[in-house]
This record gives C-alpha cells, structure tokens and sequence, in this order.
DNA sequence: CACGTTACGTACCGATCGGTAACATCGTCA
DNA sequence: TGACGATGTTACCGATCGGTACGTAACGTG
C-alpha cells in the first residue's frame, strides 16, 4: 500500500519553476528594478546559472514573472464570475468590491503590472511593453462587461472603471488604510448606475 | 546708467539651483532609481562632490526634487482658482479637464510623486515618506473643495476624486493616447454630479 | 598684500550590478 | 552500464552604482 498514490512522486520543483516563484515574492514586493539576481536566486535555491539556463536574461525573468502574476487576476475574475453568472454588474462590483478590501491590507502592494510600467517609462523596454499588452486585455474585458449591462457608452464606462481600478491600485500604497481607495466599490457602483439603465 | 538694474548681477545659478533642475528633467522622465548621479551632475553641468556638498546624498536630492515638482501642482490649482474664483466645482473640474488633455501627451509621465511611491514601497523611505506627505495636502485641499461644493459625504466624494486623477496619472501612462485618461473629465463631472445637491 | 571662506574639479573608493565560462555531480532511462 | 539532460560549484567579467578624500581657483575683507 502506497501512502501517496500520485502518479508523480513528491519531486522538487524544476529550477524553473522555483526562480518563477522567488520572482513573483521579490518582484511584487520590492519592484523589479530594485532586486537583483543574486537575492532571486539565493530566495530560490538555485545558483546564478540555473537562472540564465531558464530565462534569456533578468528582463526576461521579469516578462515571465508579470504573465504569471496576471494569472491571479483572470482567476479572480474566473470567480466572481462564477459566483454571478450571467450578472455583469454583480461580477464588476464583486471585483471592486474585494479590490477595497484587499487594498486595505497595511502592505499592499497593487498591481504588478501597473507597478511595472511606472517602473519602465521606455515604452520600448521588453518588461513594459508586456505589462501594456496584459493591461490591454483587461481593458478589452471591461468593454466586454460594460456592453452586457447594456451601458449607453461602453467604452465610456469601461475607461471610467479603468481609472477607478487604476487609482485604487496606487491610493492603496499611497494612504494609510483605511485610505481612499477603501471607497472604489462605492465609486464604481455610482458610475456603473450612472452610465446604464436603472436596473 | 545700469542696463540691469536688478541688484543680483546675471550670474550663473548656483551648482544647487542647476542640480534641482537637472533632478527635475531626468527623475521625471526616467524615474528616480533609474537616474545614476553620474548623468544628473553632467546634465547639470557641475561635479559630484558639488552635488554632495549641496545634498546629504542622492535620496536628499530625491526629496527636494518632490517638493519642487509638486509646486506645479500647486501652481495649477492657484491657475483655476483664478479662473472661478468661489466656485469650487469650476475649479475642480478646469484641473480634471487640463489633466486629460495632459495625459494625451505621447510621453506623458504622470505625477512624479505618484511615480515614486510606487518605485519606493518601503514607507520609511525618506523619499517615499516625502511623497506620501505631499499626497496628503492634495487630499486636504479635495475635501475642502467637497465641503464647499455641498458634497452629502465630503470626504467620500473626495476620495472619488483622488481614485479618479491618480488613475489618470497612471493610465496616461500605460495606454497610448487618446486613452481612458482622456475621460476623466467627463468621470469627474459625473461622480460631482452625483454626490452633490444637483445645481 | 595676506587671509579665510566658498565653490569647484580630479581622481578614486568599495560595493553591487547583470551576466558568463568551465567543470563537477546527480538522477533517469535505455 | 553508459549516455544524457538538468543542476550545482566556483570563479570571474566589465560596467556602473552611490559616495568621498584631497587639492585648487576665485573672491570679499582686513
């Protein structure tokens, strides 16, 4: 009799695998620029080789860290979708809803993406230009939300959540909380019902 | 007769006042981490040790830069207040408009102290703690205007607007214009709208 | 003229940055 | 057993980082 029936074998995780998440602890916390490869591969358990075997190079890392951390996102969405089916404005406010709560958080630490560009003014840096494109996608969703709830201009409402959930990501850092952006679920109730359909 | 009559001779500006600038230029564009000491005392035209008998060290220059920058915010409220003297609405919404047309500007960098809180996320920074300082006037000065516009929750209405214009600050960055920046106006217009006695 | 003060430049420091070369070791599978 | 791919080890590279010791030119004042 097996204690553990799995097919795989309690392995370590592939070096790969562990500098993705020595990167998404450092990046997250400190910024990309502020930490060196030494500290990600210390906090990884690997050496300096094992890194540039699996990633072109620090920048590269980094791409792959803010694809990954994007992953987080699309799952929360993936729940309150789920808790609101075939309900956008439920699922947009659940959002914004655990976005205040979260940004209370004493070291919160917004978004990794958002973090990303202020941190890369060069549009034309590698790191930038996919923390653009994965900003892009969610802008894309929230169109996609704003027309289901049927908004009088879609795009209109979906930029004006753009810069509530944008503003949120920062204030949090910016203001002790429980600091203005412990309000975006209100804000976006006012601008949601503001720009549809009462109902 | 005296072709200058002003009683400071047209000398060059002192090493100080040529690295403030310099700090404004290049921390601005690029960043503060980004920026070395080397290229600020070149674009400024003057050696290092200058800079460090001026500046306790690269973050002093850091936080001088802040409180300069942030005299251009101040600058520009002075400029609407001008405009709509005792009508604090007006005023508010000049700001909102002038900040999305700034923020269609292809090399738009946002607000510099907004830049930096996020390129610093240890709070007891000095740089950071500088910043955060300075946020908090701004705040001060939005629920002012609030409690002058009538608003029914002064403070709410005012956290509103701060997720409005630190996410313009930041969209302007990430999409390329005309983004969701562009309407912050129109956002600002009908959060005010909606959280004051219509008139 | 001699003096002290202020402002500035040359040259340099140790530390850290991102990145690499060369070689040893291990587990897996044929 | 033997070959292979993934990983670890050690030592190193040139560049750049923030910061400083020290000498010197300019200047106002006695």
């Amino acid at each position: 009799m097996r204690s553990s029936p799995a097919p795989r074998p309690p392995r370590r995780p592939t070096a790969a695998d562990r500098l993705r998440q020595s990167a998404r602890d450092l990046f997250y916390r400190q910024g990309i620029r502020a930490v060196g490869v030494e500290e990600i591969v210390q906090n990884a358990g690997v050496t300096k080789p094992s890194l540039y075997r699996a990633f072109a190079s620090k920048d590269g890392l980094a791409t792959a860290f803010l694809a990954d951390y994007q992953q987080c996102f699309w799952d929360r969405i993936a729940l309150v979708r789920a808790e609101h089916p075939d309900d956008a404005r439920a699922q947009l406010l659940a959002y914004f809803d655990g976005l205040a709560e979260r940004s209370a958080a004493a070291d919160y630490r917004g978004c990794a993406l958002t973090n990303a560009i202020l941190e890369y003014p060069d549009r034309a840096h590698p790191v930038r230009q996919e923390a653009a494109r994965l900003k892009h996608q969610v802008r894309d969703w929230l169109v996609d939300r704003a027309q289901q709830m049927g908004a009088t201009n879609p795009e209109q409402l979906a930029d004006g959540l753009i810069l509530l959930m944008e503003g949120a990501y920062v204030v949090g850092q910016a203001f002790p909380p429980p600091g203005p952006a412990a309000r975006v679920g209100a804000c976006a109730r006012l601008l949601i019902d503001a720009q549809c359909g009462p109902g």
